[in-house]
DNA sequence: CACCATATGGGGGATTCACCCCATACCCTG
DNA sequence: CAGGGTATGGGGTGAATCCCCCATATGGTG
């Protein structure tokens, strides 16, 4: 394939719901000189996480740059499907969301970098020369994150499971139905939950789930 | 004030978060024959809520582009304030938020343009004429979100200071003794307040009030 | 002046939640 | 194999919830 050859011009990939931001995007990876002395090609855009998948299946980009934030498939998932079509391609991600909980779900994904849009993208095009000779990059604006995530207790499957419906606004009986399990489990994981987590209530369990992007407000009831 | 004088360049201020949408509005607003003929003058940026009030107050622009899911305040309050202190100011939101209660509530407030981040922009470019002239301009892509809104039943004063309390985790009786009411009218409250929102417990009412946008996820408890 | 919506207050009851106690079974790791 | 973590069950208790019933007061509106 082409694009594993370093003679070339590299080619990447831009997925971002909002046409301003990719119009940025593509004119600063296209012009000469700030990022790579030729600059990048931009081969395709993306506006939500099944275009960007389609298009990263043609066309096998060098890079990827990548929002988490779009309709239509996003998140930690989108990575995992791409990383399996296009396993050379290597993914960056431009995001504005800062909650702990999503940042460390991509980083258990292969991701070679990790951007904030609120922050000045220089940081991005002085570091994708970098990315681009197999480095890899997090920006600095995610420490905050990465330490409240360390400070988190981790949840076992079941929990996170069981904490999604509660968030759904099951039951425990109804979800005793749906996992094929006594209720009486289902009122001890969500104890166990509560107590790792410091809540106290249903509402405070909400709150705190939503904060830390543990769950996403659109694909409830 | 030389912003009123209509001969001359037309001034705008933007506000958004992340910089390479600043950076990508400025170009296009700037550029001659895009917008106006001339182009429209740039001559400040924020990006946060409060940076934006600050600069409305020093340079008085014909127009504000206005981003209002920002740190440092954000939402309707934040044109409300603006508006306070510069009420000739155009304000025009331009966002990638659908939620039907924050659509609504900004079209509560004095707004004269509401554009999407996710349709294309020369909608946007094409209507600020019109919106300098004096016009108001709301895009189509927000019609899904104000027929819902409309679907809604509407809440009660006490009803919404009731949700938002609920949401906060606050129980009946905590509620009670801050509006120094009976417990048992807070229960009322919430009665009526779930049947009208068709909903069955706290978590499908959290789940309701996140998606509608009633309230932020990030000042809680 | 009736009428209606809103806010206030209460009784009662069925259900659910939050949090203790307990035990068994599995899997993995030292 | 002994221990730890996870998942599975159950008993029990007090609090909070959901949702009925009811009444009164107030303000606006036809």
């Amino acid at each position: 394939m082409s694009s594993s050859q370093p003679s070339n011009v590299p080619t990447a990939i831009i997925a971002d719901d909002h046409q301003i931001v990719r119009q940025g995007l593509k004119v600063a990876l296209e012009s000469p000189g700030l990022v790579t002395p030729q600059g990048i090609s931009v081969v395709a855009e993306a506006e939500n996480g099944l275009e960007a998948l389609a298009e990263v299946k043609i066309h096998q980009p060098d890079i990827l740059l990548l929002d988490i934030s779009m309709p239509l498939a996003g998140g930690a998932e989108v990575v995992n499907d791409i990383q399996r079509w296009s396993p050379d391609t290597r993914i960056v991600i431009l995001t504005g969301i800062h909650a702990p909980g999503l940042i460390a779900q991509l980083l258990n994904t292969g991701i070679v970098g990790l951007f904030s849009k609120g922050s000045d993208l220089n940081e991005l095009y002085q570091n994708l020369p970098l990315i681009l000779n197999g480095g890899r990059y997090i920006a600095s604006s995610f420490d905050e994150a990465l330490q409240a995530q360390q400070n988190t207790p981790a949840l076992t499957g079941r929990e996170q499971q069981i904490l999604n419906m509660i968030v759904a606004g099951k039951t425990n009986k109804e979800i005793a139905q749906q996992l094929v399990i006594s209720p009486k489990t289902v009122d001890k994981h969500r104890t166990s939950l509560m107590d790792k987590l410091g809540v106290h209530s249903v509402a405070e369990l909400l709150a705190y789930a939503f904060r830390e992007g543990l769950i996403d407000p659109d694909h409830l009831l």
